[in-house]
DNA sequence: CCATCGCTGATTGTTGACAATCGACCGTTG
DNA sequence: CAACGGTCGATTGTCAACAATCAGCGATGG
């Protein structure tokens, strides 16, 4: 996951844009610019302190993304995850991460099982110590490892372009409904079964992960749009 | 295919940087910025008649979208594809495209047949008149069907930012290569079994098609790496 | 002879001002 | 009273000039 570090201290000062880029991402997964939110170049670009050209390019990036909309001459808003888009993204995961582990099958060594339970013990203390937003990151962080560990570099940054998505819509989820409570156990087989010798288990098991993750949504969805 | 279009005459005038994205991407495919060359702002600028801003914003998208690369103050290039790049996108198209079939297969009516058979003529006609440049178009028409008739938006995106990549690959094949002589029977089976009712068989195809496009690919690419 | 430092040209990063476009409000008119 | 048209404020699109950074080259010193 480490994408930066110098040998020593690394003060690479980034470019301007980059800065905002992971600025306003986190801000937007944060909640500080909730969903369908405005966003104005001119003031935004005094908020950060630098003119409209770099915090354009960095909105840019964002609306690649998929963390935001526009419409030229209209304005920029914070995008607002439809049910049908959330669907979308945990069914198209779900055949990806199947992939990245039918890749990775064969190729899995000591310092994969290692870094495998180091992930899930990570998210484990998150659950532990009462973090949702640590949870949300180190359960991204856990099923991160076998896109990363695959060795397919275009899977990765696909999946990447997913997790944007993923974690906006459930630090969303998590704010509307409160606590989520992500079970310590939930990822209880899957780290198991990504150790053994079943592959095909293995498939099945994120099949249901991914169908248990998505009802969870969907019931939450649906009551909140009855709300309205 | 046609994402935009009025209701009539479409004179609506994009952004320049739409506008240029185009542009730049046509010239990249079709070889008249070869992989490697470099792209100076400053006078691809004058080239449009354009400021840099723009020019620069239609830079980022080709950038996201793979078409090119560059490093911080230094340049900006046309993406030379290696072949482990390649071998990548051949290898997640293939599971992208079984997904879409999967998705779609249920729901395949007489539109769908119909608009399948006229794409699939379209090529047999391109590949007849040995206009290779439409051939390739074609035959990435072709296979786009499934993903915009499986109703999956997601999917149809991250097959769309493939697509392009695939195509400048092809069509700088296609020059270095000479002929590169697509079979007029080689979506033959491809076409009579996405009519048909075994989902297993047509599964196969794709594998077996995805495979026999990418070692044509890979004995071109060996022999050209070997002459250097 | 070679390694290192500083200079120089080229290229991208950044800025503030100006122009084009859109949506809403409001008065007018049938 | 409703539909039409124009005006206005807000917001994005575009521009040309300025600053920061990098790669290569030559001078310099050992």
């Amino acid at each position: 996951m480490p994408a930066k570090k110098g040998g020593l201290g690394q003060l690479a000062r980034r470019t301007f844009r980059e800065q905002i880029v992971e600025a306003l991402r986190t801000s937007i997964i944060s909640g500080v610019l909730p969903p369908g939110a405005q966003i104005v170049e001119s003031e935004m670009a005094l908020t950060f302190g630098v003119s409209r050209g770099p915090l354009r390019e960095a909105l840019g990036d964002l609306i690649k993304e998929g963390l935001l909309v526009t419409v030229p001459y209209t304005g920029t808003h914070v995008v607002d995850l439809s049910l049908d888009e959330v669907n979308e993204i945990f069914s198209l995961r779900t055949e990806l991460e199947i992939f990245a582990f039918r890749q990775v099958w064969d190729n899995r060594d000591e310092a994969y099982f290692a870094e495998l339970n180091a992930r899930h013990d990570r998210l484990l203390a998150s659950i532990a110590s009462g973090d949702d937003e640590s949870s949300i990151v180190d359960e991204l962080g856990l099923h991160s490892h076998v896109y990363e560990a695959c060795g397919h570099s275009l899977l990765l940054s696909v999946w990447n372009g997913l997790r944007g998505k993923l974690q906006l819509y459930w630090a969303a989820h998590h704010r509307a409904h409160g606590r989520r409570g992500p079970l310590p156990e939930g990822h209880k087989r899957y780290v198991e079964l990504a150790q053994g010798d079943d592959l095909d288990a293995m498939i099945e098991e994120i099949r249901d992960h991914m169908v248990r993750g998505f009802s969870k949504t969907e019931t939450f969805l649906r009551a909140r749009e009855n709300l309205k």
